[in-house]
DNA sequence: ATGTCAATAAGTGTTTTTACTTATTATGGA
DNA sequence: TCCATAATAAGTAAAAACACTTATTGACAT
């Protein structure tokens, strides 16, 4: 069973939401909000699964509330639920430590879904939104020109890999069970195949070719 | 209507997509290609709005046959079809210039909807794929409320930059005119602000911060 | 005025990176 | 079989990174 705390100022919004989830087996309010400061309250003592916040409301907004409350309780989960696909808002919350970001405009069984799915840790993004992240990855990723992990062999290409997590020779060579300056060398070949000559550039070619995230 | 051309090295793929193609009004299949040359020259006299590639081919890859195409002809629009949701395959074959990617297990149902998402030039991912960008958007934009650029001082934010871009010291004492010792001094206090203790964990964090790109 | 903080910098010592050379073994292709 | 390449590894050495401490200056706020 997920318990729910509903934060939003307008009564009518948070009644036509507690009718609804009153008809999911699973899913129970346990409290509602009309605004910020109240939010950040009630959390704290009724401890919900999940708090659905409205961005816009009075005494707090709900980026600042859910701030709050993260920094507080961590294992509350937060779905935003917002008027607007604006990528300030969403890349704000998100921020914040809000795990969900649903449309106002979205049929209900969304909501839903998206309170099953961060109930459980995962993250949960609206269609719309969720577009425009993948749009803006392949933008991002199909803008950057580059040659070759082709010249890398598999070995090169695993060492480059950890160098580009901030791992040393010493910690390669034992994760990958070979001798310090095996994985000395690897680099060293890296470094001249590539024609780079430090850990921050290597990073970013890793991060380029998407051997490992920023 | 919107023209096809498959490119897969197995015969019976190709068939069976074909036929499956065969069922949707809209769209047509007008040629196929059972390597990467082949894709490479039928998609220059063939014209088709899309080529669904498979990305093992012998010959040339599909990475390198989409390079190719999209250098030459960047109105096709190319539907990557791949066994893996490798994030390596998906970064470099979308910068080779592919709009789409769906797996192979994916219902056909979904392969259609990618051929119909791209012909309008709007990029496709398959759910798999999409979520684990999703996911790592969250993930990027969330790490960033502990640590942020707001701890840092201007000075220091301005070294970080610098080293992320792969400077050393002394090049960055050079350029900010001041002593090779505050230069350090400066990484020093970026570690410990931080948390971090490698170069490319400092790359990375800038990167994630917009400092520099990858 | 007093105290905190940012920016500057020197000193000391350890570890790591960077940059070479050389060499052995295994594998796969011409 | 011979050759090229990948993966392994050692040796040498200079440069840089990493990790501390300490200290001076100026600015800004209580």
């Amino acid at each position: 069973m997920t318990t729910i705390l509903l934060a939003d100022d307008h009564r009518v919004v948070r009644e036509g939401l507690r009718t609804l989830l009153a008809q999911e087996a699973d899913l129970t309010v346990v409290g509602e909000a009309a605004d910020g400061r109240e939010v950040v309250a009630l959390a704290r003592t009724l401890r919900p699964d999940v708090v659905i916040m409205d961005i816009a409301m009075p005494e707090l907004n709900g980026i600042e509330a859910t701030r709050l409350i993260v920094a507080e309780s961590p294992s509350i989960r937060i779905v935003a639920l917002s008027m607007y696909a604006d990528r300030r808002f969403v890349t704000q919350i998100l921020r914040a430590g809000a795990l969900g970001y649903v449309l106002k405009e979205a049929a209900f069984e969304e909501l839903a879904r998206a309170i099953r799915t961060v109930a459980t840790g995962k993250p949960y993004l609206s269609p719309t939104v969720a577009g425009f992240v993948i749009e803006e990855f392949v933008r991002q990723v199909s803008t950057t020109a580059s040659k070759s992990l082709e010249i890398l062999t598999s070995r090169e290409t695993e060492v480059l890999k950890l160098l580009a997590e901030g791992k040393r020779a010493k910690e390669i060579a034992l994760e990958l069970k070979i001798g310090v300056k095996t994985a000395e060398a690897h680099r060293q070949n890296l470094m001249n195949k590539l024609e780079m000559h430090s850990i921050a550039e290597l990073t970013r070619f890793a991060i380029r070719e998407g051997l490992t995230t920023a």
